[in-house]
DNA sequence: GTCTATAGCCTGATAGAC
DNA sequence: GTCTATCAGGCTATAGAC
């Protein structure tokens, strides 16, 4: 609650910039292969300057983890909020949180697979990811309030559906075309079918 | 086409033991930390040895990468051999390639994912992977014929579909709940349901 | 907040003796 | 097919001067 002093300012850039250039160099070489000498090398310090900004590899994975998923977030609610409550906005929710994902690849596979066993992520870096799920849920009950689909779709295993078809066109289509946009891609531009099946998995009861 | 001597089989038995270990050492430290080093220390050799079996770390990967291909086919032919001809066929065929996974995580991280930027499998190891997408295609023109399910189920969308089911059941039962066997897996549970949704989606045109 | 220096490791890969 | 020795470099992390 304290105004950030200039120092404050500072420091926040320079976290900032090794940040980006950690995802740079995930990019590259592989999540798993990050190294703190690369990102100091890169940002034009020696590799113990980092130590001031952060305590550990595991804790620059850590703020990485927390950055993804607030970012994914964000886009994910600004996509739902560009279409209509319940359904639609949960689907275009999605849809822009795989675009966010084609654009940020290494983020991506930090968030939603497991490149590094031994990196176990903090509550706190988990907060926003819970929250998305808690936006879904939601949307899902409006979803079904409106009549948009069954009853039924309200439920974990709804969610757990949803989250394996988006999973699903996001993976194929960042290992097997990687450089294809969200738009033209050869798996995410079956998104509007996939989606499809799962309206189809849930009709409305008409009446 | 010569009979192999003691010497290759021995050299043989040698070259299964490093991927037995790098198998090992990767689903610890995560598929893109193999090294070379940590395989020799546990094969009980000092590293330049293992050079006289693999010419280069990326040489272990592609090894690695046919070996886990082969694998997943032998696994999906005998489990496509379970059922009837046509979608059961397929469907059964999945499912054990799916277990399979869930039995080998590394390396279906390995083939499915793309956790090593700078590896790129050689064409001979992509091969059995390439007879399993044929196979697959097959599957569905059976499955046309008989009837189960609707001629455009004999396409390349639909088995861009079908990949991203399966790939997004396992993905998301890898990343959550990597300890969880196929049958009680949180995900892998509901490979029926997703099922459902591609048949449903494809409806045989009755008459 | 930066540095040097250092500890204590590790890496992939090659040459050449045995 | 094993080894030693070596190259040429890498790594995370800490202590302590400036």
């Amino acid at each position: 609650m304290t105004k950030p002093t200039r120092r404050d300012l500072r420091r926040g850039q320079t976290i900032d910039e090794i940040v980006g250039i950690a995802i740079a160099v995930m990019t590259e070489d592989g999540v798993a292969a990050l190294s703190l000498s690369e990102v100091a090398r890169r940002l034009g310090v020696r590799p113990p300057s980092l130590y001031k900004y952060f305590p550990s590899r595991m804790a620059l994975f850590d703020r990485l983890f927390y950055d993804g998923h607030q970012q994914y977030r964000d886009e994910f609610r600004a996509g739902a909020k560009t279409a209509d409550p319940g359904l639609p906005a949960l689907v275009a929710g999605l849809e822009a949180g795989g675009r966010w994902a084609m654009r940020n690849q290494a983020l991506a596979q930090l968030l939603f697979w497991r490149p590094v066993p031994k990196f176990e992520p903090s509550i706190e870096s988990f907060a926003p990811g819970l929250a998305v799920v808690e936006d879904i849920k939601q949307m899902l009950a409006e979803a079904v309030d409106r009549g948009q689909v069954a009853p039924a779709a309200a439920s974990l295993e709804a969610m757990s559906l949803l989250s394996i078809l988006v999973t699903g066109i996001v993976s194929q289509q960042l290992a097997n075309a990687p450089d294809e946009p969200f738009e033209a891609g050869r798996f995410t531009r079956l998104a509007p079918q996939v989606f499809a099946m799962f309206r189809a998995h849930y009709p409305p009861v008409i009446g």
